[in-house]
DNA sequence: ATTGCCAGTTTTGTATACAATTATTCGAAA
DNA sequence: TTTCGAATAATTGTATACAAAACTGGCAAT
C-alpha cells in the first residue's frame, strides 16, 4: 500500500488506540498532518478509512471526532459481530467442506495453550480470518473487517486470564468439529456464544477497572 | 454537503446505475474528473465513498472497478440485508415503544395503495428508515445504509406489480403490529421474510429478462 | 440578560503540479 | 512462437496554494 496514506492510517489509529486522542476529541487535518509528517492529502484518505471502520465519526459539517466507546457502543459492536460472524460460521460449515476443516484444525493444533497473549492473539486472528474467508462472501468479510478493527476488540483479549484462553481454544475446537460435520446451525451457535462470552469478559473487566478508581 | 464531491458521488453513481459504466469496467480518476467537470480530488473522495458502499472494488494496485452484480452478489446483499434489518426490526420492537409504532402507522396510513412506483418507493424508504432509526444503533444504521445503496436494491421495486405492492404494504402493517406489541421475534421474522421475498421477486424478474433475450 | 449579527479565525474543500507506481508495448533472445 | 526485459505510457499518490465553509467571540439592539 501507498506509504504516506498507510503511515497516516496506522499513525492516527495508534494515537486513538493508546488514548492520546480520547473519544470525543476533534481531529484536525492540518494538526495530524504535522504530527505524522505527511501532507493533508493522505491524512484525508486515512480519515475516510477510519470513518468506514467506525473509529471516527463526522459531524454534519464534516468535522471528524474520535468515536465513543461507551459500554453501549461496545455492546453494539459485539452484538453485530456475533450476528455476522455467526452467519459466517454457518456458511463456512455449509460451503467450506473438508478442506476448510483441515485448514482450521491445523491452525488450532499450532496454537500453544500457554498464557502468551500475543501468540493467542495471532492464533485467534488466523482462526477467525479462515472462517470468514471460508464463508466466501466478500461483502460479509468487508463488513466484519470494519467492525473488528475497532479498538476495543483488540483490547479485550488483554484482559483474558489463562482459563479464558483455554476456554476460547476449546470453543475453536468445537467450531472445527461443527464445520467438519457441515452442521451450520451448530457452527452458528458456537460462534455466537464464543463472541458473546468475549463481550461479557470485557464488560466485567471494564467494571472492575472502574471500581479500582 | 460539499458541492463538487457530492456532484462526483452522484455523478459516478448514476453512470453505474444507468449502465454507462458496466460491471468490471475500470474507473479512471482523470477521465471521471473530466466527465463530471471537477478535479481529481473530489473524484477520489467519491470513489472512496462508493467503495464503502460496495459499488466499486479496488485491485491490489489501487485501481477501481465497477463491482459485479451477478445473481450470487445480489443474493449475498439480500441475505446480509435480511439479517441486519431483521435484527433492526427486533430491536425496534424492543426499544421503540408506542411512539415508534405511532410514527410507523402514520407512514403506512399515508401510503396510497395505487400502483404508483415512485410513491411506493418513497413510502418504502420512509418506513424502513424509521425502523432502522428506531433500533437506535448507529453502526447498524451505517452498515445497512451502505448495503442498501446498492444499485440492484433500487431496481428491484421497478419490477413489482400491483399485487406485490399490496403484499409489501400488508407486511409493513404486520410489522407495525409486531412492534406495537413489542414482539421482537415476530418483528424479526416478518422483516426477514419481507426482504427475502423481495429477493425472489427480483430473481424471477432477472430470469424472465434473460429468457426474453 | 438575551438574541442576532458581523468580523476574524479556524477548518475543510478543491484544483493543480509533480512524484511514484503500475501497466503496456515492443523488440530481442531463446 | 514464446518469453523476458527495458522503455514508454497510463494511472494513482502526494504536496501545496488558494477557495469556501463553519465556528468563535464580542458588540449592539432589545
Amino acid at each position: 500500500m501507498s506509504s504516506a496514506a498507510d503511515k497516516a492510517y496506522t499513525g492516527i489509529r495508534s494515537l486513538i488506540l493508546d488514548g492520546t486522542l480520547p473519544p470525543g476529541e476533534q481531529l484536525k487535518e492540518e494538526e495530524l498532518a504535522e504530527r505524522i509528517g505527511v501532507s493533508r492529502t493522505p491524512i484525508r484518505d486515512a480519515l475516510r478509512r477510519l470513518e468506514a471502520e467506525f473509529f471516527i465519526t463526522r459531524s454534519d459539517s464534516q468535522r471528524s471526532f474520535v468515536a465513543d466507546q461507551s459500554v453501549e457502543d461496545i455492546d453494539e459492536i459485539f452484538t453485530l459481530r456475533a450476528m455476522l460472524e455467526g452467519h459466517a460460521a454457518a456458511r463456512a460449515a455449509t460451503v467450506g467442506g473438508a478442506a476448510l476443516a483441515t485448514r482450521l484444525r491445523e491452525i488450532v493444533d499450532k496454537a500453544g495453550n500457554g498464557g502468551d497473549v500475543d501468540a493467542f492473539l495471532d492464533h485467534n486472528a488466523d482462526f477467525h480470518a479462515e472462517i470468514i474467508a471460508g464463508a466466501g462472501s466478500d461483502r460479509l468479510a468487508t463488513m466484519l473487517a470494519r467492525l473488528v478493527s475497532q479498538p476495543i476488540v483488540h483490547r479485550t483479549a488483554r484482559v483474558y486470564d489463562k482459563g479464558q484462553f483455554e476456554r476460547s481454544l476449546f470453543e475453536h475446537r468445537e467450531l472445527v468439529e461443527a464445520i467438519e460435520r457441515g452442521d451450520a446451525e451448530w457452527a452458528r451457535s458456537v460462534m455466537t456464544s464464543h463472541i458473546r462470552r468475549a463481550f461479557h469478559v470485557f464488560e466485567e473487566a471494564a467494571q472492575a477497572l472502574k471500581r479500582e478508581k
